[in-house]
DNA sequence: GCTGAAATCCCCATTTT
DNA sequence: AAAATGGGGATTTCAGC
């Protein structure tokens, strides 16, 4: 993982549909070196996958909600992990230093939904006390990755 | 963007680098049908780019952290979106309800960056208080697109 | 908007240094 | 590891429906 790496990863953030040919001319390789370089990269793990960043909104999930969460004391843990884990409107969940022990990050078509996701939290037996932040605007979105269908 | 188009997404999402016949193949289309299909919903920004998940340890910032910050009431606000928005390592900021009025979502390699990045904020006089929230593990992680360099 | 075929471009494997 | 080459395969375009 040089600096060469750095930058063919880089270009690829940018555009993974850029040519070998053209990631070589900026990094001073040859197309096969880029290629094999690439394939190094994601064999390690580096590279996890190619993927597409999309709009939420396009999709139906125009309201990004933060969940403070404190976890029953008598809360399976290990379930609560494979119940974010398997969630659909669930796109991170952080255990997290401080007063609150989980973070959650949801999508949602609308506020309804926030409520049938603390519902079923507290269906399994997990949700003790919550916090709900609504984010109102963004000067940093950050990239959504559309979650595999059902 | 009927179901069709959301489909050929998740196909995207999962492995950009598909041939537009596999997904063809899975939707019921010519190639070449896909293929105006992708330009459309890139066209239109429901694909806003063609890019790579990785891993952020490899690249050297295994550290996740959530700050809240309440903005100094004499803060340019206009400035610190854009200070936000140029910071390499800030991921994600976003304006919300409740007692803070910015969560930000940093990615560093170290603790000692994070007092970097506060310092940052006090010089720019955006600072008033703020909360640091580590991130210890994540159940679900979130894909990570690395920043374009400086 | 979809198809199918033609043309073009790109990837990939092999060989060489 | 990187570069060069050629064959196979993919994408892209376009005329027709």
């Amino acid at each position: 993982m040089d600096e060469t790496d750095r930058k063919i990863i880089e270009l690829l953030a940018e555009d993974s549909r850029r040519a070998l040919a053209d990631i070589g001319a900026v990094v001073g390789l040859a197309p096969s070196s880029v290629n094999e370089r690439i394939r190094r990269l994601t064999a390690s793990g580096a590279i996890r996958r190619f993927t597409v960043d999309t709009d939420p909104a396009a999709l139906g999930l125009p309201m990004l909600v933060y969940l403070w969460l404190a976890l029953r004391e008598d809360a399976d843990e290990a379930a609560f992990r494979r119940f974010a884990a398997s969630h659909r409107r669930v796109l991170e969940c952080h255990h997290v230093t401080g007063a609150w022990s989980y973070l959650v990050k949801l999508r949602v078509g609308a506020v309804t939904e926030i409520e049938s996701v603390l519902a079923e939290l507290k269906a399994g037996r997990f949700l003790g006390r919550s916090e709900t932040v609504i984010v109102l605007s963004s000067a940093v979105a950050g990239p959504h990755v559309p979650a595999p269908g059902v």
